[in-house]
DNA sequence: CTGAAAGCGCTAACAC
DNA sequence: GTGTTAGCGCTTTCAG
């Protein structure tokens, strides 16, 4: 068979974007002189190619302006280059921080992401599952709204594997990435207790979120290690982690806790509503209380009085996540779960050092 | 052939979501009797098949769990239930919010949202629309970078369709959504006028940014249209849009502009920024100088000072965005492209409003 | 209304 | 090293 001369012979890498319709592997393959099989063989096993034919079929294909169709591959080796990604509420900064990570690691190694919002609704993530196996994603990083669901473990047995984000899933089962919120939670507590805190409000989202309970737990460990100094804990239990919420429940601390001297609330935007709702009480901070909060969000720092908080590595979760996800695809078979707990970090800030309350 | 009886013929809605591997279409038609291109029009053109011969496939659908492979479906069919979302940083919490509306807009008609991060990059850019493409996407939306990239308009022409999010493009050429700025920019800067404001500082990002030309047009114009007061305005443009430089042009202001009495910024953290290094300056908000903000995050409310902003309807531009497109995908060839331009609203706060600066 | 047959574009075994 | 031959699972004619 002759090799067809390509029209402009020209070295130009001009990638023919013209509006033509989308060239086939068929065609790449009659241009450069050779069969389908290694065309797609150029394209992925490179090395099985001589260099010279390599050369050639390269040449061709960005001359077309070859486009691979990943569905065909994917429904051909049943590998496909996609994950999904299921986060309670994108518009959540945590959650997009860890999205742009998990974006950008997929990215690098040629892999897409399908983003579902479950609104923290198990229907919707369920929903979202379904429609993430129709894909036939090859993998799917879960932030899931309660206890992981068994659909999961259905997922994994399938063909598609599974990463646990922001959850610290029992090794046996998945892999998961998370941070360690029990200690985060003893960091904040220790912190305020140093600075003399002796009867702390602690302002929680509801228990049944698996982070809002360990970061109790690491507060009651806390108080529990520093018994002889007779701190006490009085906890407060609110459904929703808003700012509103956070100025709200300071009402009942202030009411049923007049000698309250620290503040430490579960997240950030709790925190913020707490520390708007004391100063319309009159209530200095870090002065007559401190404040704590958790998660870091980009403006903690901005808030009224700059929030002291409890730094998760967000970006990078998104990211360890993916690596983990990409790593058990490749795997195969013998894959051994992983968890990689990240550690939290604690930022000092005005609302916590009776030192510098605000500069001026 | 025998209508092979099923093993449970109990209504039992039990989704079969065992372990075993994915069923196919030909199984499903095998248990209800019928061929593999009946189960396909019972999934797409239900209306297509006898009510009594659907009901037995949708019994045995959901009884054996059976999962469609739309790779398959999009291969054959030419049709992705995908779409691509390409936005400079998905941690921006505009595009955030944007993001969550398409998502939620695409999850309704059942499509999937793979999610790029150009990360304002335009080669990023150019990365995510080759992988989409690859992909096969349905059609994609886009932020882009900068102008319209004329690889948008090859996209166009081919299978795939393109709606642009936040940019005004020319009609003639792509669906688009966006939010009037110059009418934003006017907004802001009348109400500080209002409020007696005659010199103010413009805080502006690059220029090259649509967003910030138009938001600066709108303010220009107004200025204009007062000329009789003598207002004078003095821009200031930064290369990031974030807190730290909104804080450290404020030395300049000050230094240049010692009559400043108005500060209008184009994004709200620039004018976070700009309000935490008024206040370690010593300068009032709003006493001394007035501060407006622009998007409204969800934040600005909570910034030392509550920040007056222009509120974006954001979450219902990705939604529209999202909605324009899946009509351009259903219209086909006889589509009329369409924008859909959203109004910028005043949320006035403390930050301009001389009242009342902090409740205590 | 339903079935039979023919691929969509690609990859995976094998021959050569 | 490279070509040939079969499909992946589904949708789409076109008969019946």
């Amino acid at each position: 068979m002759e090799v067809e001369p390509l029209k402009s012979s020209g070295s130009t890498g001009r990638s023919a974007q013209d509006a033509r319709p989308l060239t086939g592997i068929l065609e790449v393959a009659a241009l450069a002189g050779v069969s389908a099989a290694t065309v797609s063989n150029v394209l992925n096993e490179p090395n099985l190619v001589a260099p010279a034919t390599r050369k050639r079929v390269e040449i061709v294909i960005d001359h077309v302006g070859y486009i691979p169709n990943r569905n065909a591959a994917a429904l051909r080796s049943g590998r496909s280059r996609m994950l999904g990604l299921v986060v309670p509420d994108i518009a959540n900064p945590f959650f997009a921080e860890l999205a742009r990570g998990a974006v950008d690691a997929a990215g690098e190694r040629g892999y897409v992401v399908a983003l579902c919002n479950s609104d923290g609704k198990s229907a919707n993530e369920h929903r979202s599952l379904d429609v993430l196996q129709e894909q036939r994603v090859a993998g799917v990083l879960v932030t899931p709204v309660g206890q992981p669901p068994k659909e999961l473990a259905t997922l994994r047995d399938r063909s598609s594997h599974v990463v646990l984000l922001d959850v610290p899933a029992r090794q046996s089962e998945f892999c998961s990435v998370c941070v360690d919120d029990v200690r985060g939670g003893a960091l904040a507590i220790d912190h305020l207790i140093d600075l003399g805190a002796r009867s702390v409000a602690l302002v929680n989202g509801p228990r049944a979120l698996r982070q809002c309970a360990d970061r109790r737990r690491g507060v009651l460990g806390a108080i529990k290690r520093h018994s002889d100094l007779g701190v006490v804990v009085v906890e407060y239990e609110v459904a929703a982690m808003s700012i509103t919420a956070g100025a709200k429940v300071i009402a009942d601390v202030l009411s049923e806790q007049p000698s309250v001297d620290a503040v430490f609330c579960t997240n950030d935007l709790l925190a913020i509503g707490a520390e708007r709702a004391l100063a319309a009480a009159g209530v200095r901070v870090p002065d007559d209380v401190l404040v704590v909060g958790y998660d870091d969000i980009e403006l903690a720092g901005e808030a009224a009085v700059p929030l002291t908080s409890i730094r998760q590595p967000t970006y990078e979760l998104g990211r360890a996540g993916t690596e983990l996800l990409l790593r058990e695809i490749a795997d195969g078979r013998d894959h051994q779960h992983e968890k990689r707990v990240f550690s939290a970090e604690l930022v000092v800030r005005s609302s916590s050092s009776p030192a510098g309350v605000s500069p001026a």
